[in-house]
DNA sequence: CGCGTCCTTGAACCGCGTCAAGCCAGGTGG
DNA sequence: CCACCTGGCTTGACGCGGTTCAAGGACGCG
């Protein structure tokens, strides 16, 4: 493991604690913050494990996936440098969700009661803390209709939409800049993978994306995927980055 | 309109403002609030109007929709006594939805301002809601990972054991204490109300459920139902009264 | 070079949406 | 008070989209 970051010197730029702490706040977190690195796969937290305190995604992309049946998963959020993952909540104790690294990540870990004293002293950071999960609940409460509401091709367009508004692209090649497998995109919207590789072809016949190598994919014409999913009013749902 | 309620004797006692709240604070919430009276069907705040404040439900029921295609509508959320409509996030300036009576239900309209104010005057009020939000984001991804991994059958059992948990059942005949047509219900787990009709039908044969009249369904075996489900792993998602 | 992993494509099946017709309850007006 | 009418519920027939199962191909790693 590489050399603990000093959070005033922190390149991440998004994060709530460095936003809002007083220089005093900033060191006393260090202190206790536990930095963790991990690589592409590796688990961060596991369903059913005891949740102790919150991880701040300090850089890196992360998936945050559910069971469902016959332990097949289901991607239920995606996040990034700056996001939060494990939620708080009085009451539950225990994470209903993994969160897995999608690429070399690094997080930082802030048990409870730190963090608890810090919210009590700094108001703001409880207010950004609150409009965080706001939003994320509005952002999933929008995805939720896309999914019950969508047929499969639609879908697939607006994942691929997505994906690409929370990832980026690449510089070089512009393909979107997350490496997924099919059966992956399939657990973000729950469909099967053959169906994936189907309208993948369909749309790449269409010219509307370009396949490069196994993982990845180009979006050559934005405007053609967004006419796809246009009649449900897509939402700009994504934080900008 | 009935005479304004006085917060400190208010009987609605999961308030956060209740809760946290110094008298002094009451007092001043008090005066500020503005308390609406709904009838069924009424609509509280629309999609696409302006955000200037929160609404706190005083007491009722209320079905919070989203717009699809062809402005089919969607339920995204149930809400009872003591929850909270209207997300705060900073940036956005509309609602994303539209929430709607499903009964008389009084509601207490806080402006932004003002719950700003208490919110950088009283950390734990602020804690609350942060720990509300999160509690809904929980939910909502639970409910969309049931949502998109379920068949038809699947949901309309997982949704009447969610109707029961959230409504209670009415006293006199143990039926679900709410009133939804069955095109209200398909649009909870977006599925057509035919769908809905045969299978209720075939819970009924199979002696899980009772119809009572038109609206009324009782859950005469809710182990049978949850056996339906019970693979999914089925977690206590909702709030209890 | 060979193997494992993932992608692709085809064929068959079936769950569920669509359309249509008939029924039932509650509300309204003559 | 009854006849009508509207809105919601129920049931059936049909067709399609998408899953499932299976086989073959391509990429990347040791």
């Amino acid at each position: 493991m590489s050399k603990k970051i000093i959070c005033k010197k922190c390149s991440n730029s998004a994060c709530f604690i460095k936003k809002h702490c007083s220089s005093d706040w900033l060191k006393r977190i260090e202190l206790k913050k536990i930095q963790i690195e991990h690589q592409a796969k590796d688990i961060i937290f596991r369903e059913g494990g005891y949740m102790e305190g919150v991880y701040f995604i300090q850089q890196g992309k992360v998936k945050v996936v559910a069971k469902g049946a016959n332990n097949k998963e289901q991607i239920v959020r995606m996040a990034i440098d700056g996001q939060i993952l494990g939620h708080r909540g009085s009451g539950d104790d225990k994470y209903p969700i993994s969160a897995i690294a999608l690429c070399d990540t690094t997080v930082c870990f802030i048990d409870n009661d730190t963090l608890y004293d810090a919210f009590m002293e700094i108001p703001k950071l409880t207010l950004q803390m609150m409009e965080f999960y706001s939003r994320e609940l509005r952002r999933t409460e929008i995805r939720m209709k896309y999914l019950t509401q969508m047929n499969v091709k639609e879908k697939i367009a607006e994942s691929l939409l997505f994906l690409k508004q929370v990832f980026g692209i690449k510089p070089n090649d512009g393909t979107i800049n997350v490496c997924l497998t099919r059966c992956e995109i399939a657990s973000m919207i729950g469909v099967t993978a053959e169906q994936i590789s189907r309208d993948i072809g369909v749309f790449e016949k269409k010219k509307l994306i370009k396949k490069k190598g196994r993982f990845g994919i180009k979006l050559v014409d934005e405007n053609g995927l967004h006419d796809i999913v246009r009649k449900y009013g897509i939402e700009q749902y994504v934080e900008q980055r």
